[in-house]
DNA sequence: AGCCCTCTATGAAGGCTTTCACACATCAAT
DNA sequence: ATTGATGTGTGAAAGCCTTCATAGAGGGCT
């Protein structure tokens, strides 16, 4: 456990650049945390006080209503971390973290980080790169719904999805592991809708379908209805 | 100039808690900029390389379109500091920046500033706090229009309007100036939705309208309807 | 006053999405 | 192999929003 931790602490760039015993330090403060699919890691409104980075399995950040409506936000996988906002200013947490699958995730709680950090400006100012990163992409969520249709909005995030958030992908040929179901919460529309403009690409040649899986063939094609 | 540099600064969340030298050493570094009415500050894409605070006027935020579509993300009022993640990572501004009336700012620029950071870690600490509310913000804005009616967000922009990004308030009824075609553009909507869903409130005796501007008479009947 | 520009008001037509309903495919478990 | 749960494919009806077109009202300027 403890060397899958360096090891991802040394490739984030939370921790890239510290020294091999401060990453240590850091190691030894984390505790592992087991989740198994379907488990709540936390809700919308606790407290935050801790950190996590995952080591293995996909996290939900999404946030849902009393009626059982949900927005999916992103998912976390392997050499993530997420949490670092409650972490800096102790606030409620702004969204449910949930574990899709089985999950093996490190937790860095607050008191022993903000002790860390008072002893370790560099680790303050990668935490900041690290929080600046997080509105570049949200301000963009907030544009896109603005300015494109959906079937650009849904080509745009076939491949993000490709690249970023998930874990297979081999070379000419990305797959997607997401349910239309699921692809609806995460552009906020109807499962119906998705299916619609999905219909119409594979005859194009540019994705394929599958059941609970896209497997997108031409990358070009789809970035050019953004 | 520099008095009122020195008042907004000791006032704003950013500074607060420093010590009178280091606020006028803030202040020395912070340079007077003025801006007519229609003015750009920075577009979206420009380098980042410097913070903003607002004196006097107003500045909107906002992103927009070659097709001359644009979203309005927030205004800038008195005493409101911006700019600050393009300060904190040195990369692009991810919104445009202009003046809606004629504007008194003060700019310190990211090399003074970093220098300032080294040796005050106290005011990095308040920088932290103040990115971190930026995706707190954001985060409801996402999530909004994915739960909440038109009429639903457009109650609830109108009294976060009030409270907080207008000059001008009185006890029990307040006055927001903005057109409704800019409200079109706050919510990503047209002029005319805008328009319809507004025209059943004062039947209702909720707010008035004028040209120009909008009344709010009943706070508490237009959060309800959230 | 007269003029112009901006803002508000309103209706009709059309488009896109949602919701509902149902059929069918796939996979896992018994 | 049967059953149940989950995911995909489709169509019809309804709703909401956009766009277009048009009118009128309010303010500032000459």
């Amino acid at each position: 456990m403890s060397e899958d931790v360096i090891g991802l602490l040394t490739t984030h760039t939370l921790f890239r650049d510290l020294d091999c015993s401060v990453i240590e330090r850091v190691a030894d403060l984390s505790r592992g945390v087991q989740l198994s699919g379907g488990q709540t890691l936390f809700f919308k409104g606790d407290d935050g006080d801790a950190l996590y980075g995952v080591l293995s399995g996909h996290i939900r950040i999404s946030s849902s209503e009393p009626d059982g409506k949900e927005v999916i936000f992103i998912t976390m996988g392997q050499g993530d971390v997420f949490g670092e906002i409650a972490l800096l200013d102790g606030r409620l947490r702004t969204a449910d973290a949930m574990a899709i699958s089985d999950c093996s995730l490190f937790q860095i709680r607050r008191t022993d980080f903000r002790d860390l950090m008072e002893r370790e400006p560099r680790l303050t100012t990668h935490l900041l790169e690290l929080v600046c990163e997080r509105p570049r992409v949200t301000s963009e969520m907030l544009e896109d719904p603005a300015f494109l249709t959906l079937p650009a909005r849904l080509a745009k995030r076939l491949i993000r999805l490709a690249q970023y958030e998930t874990p297979y992908s081999s070379p000419d040929s990305l797959e997607i592991k997401f349910s239309q179901a699921e692809l609806g919460q995460l552009m906020s529309t109807s499962r119906e809708s998705i299916n619609k403009h999905l219909q119409s690409w594979p005859k194009e040649g540019w994705i394929d379908l599958g059941r609970g899986r896209i497997m997108i063939k031409d990358t070009q094609a789809l970035a050019e209805l953004v």
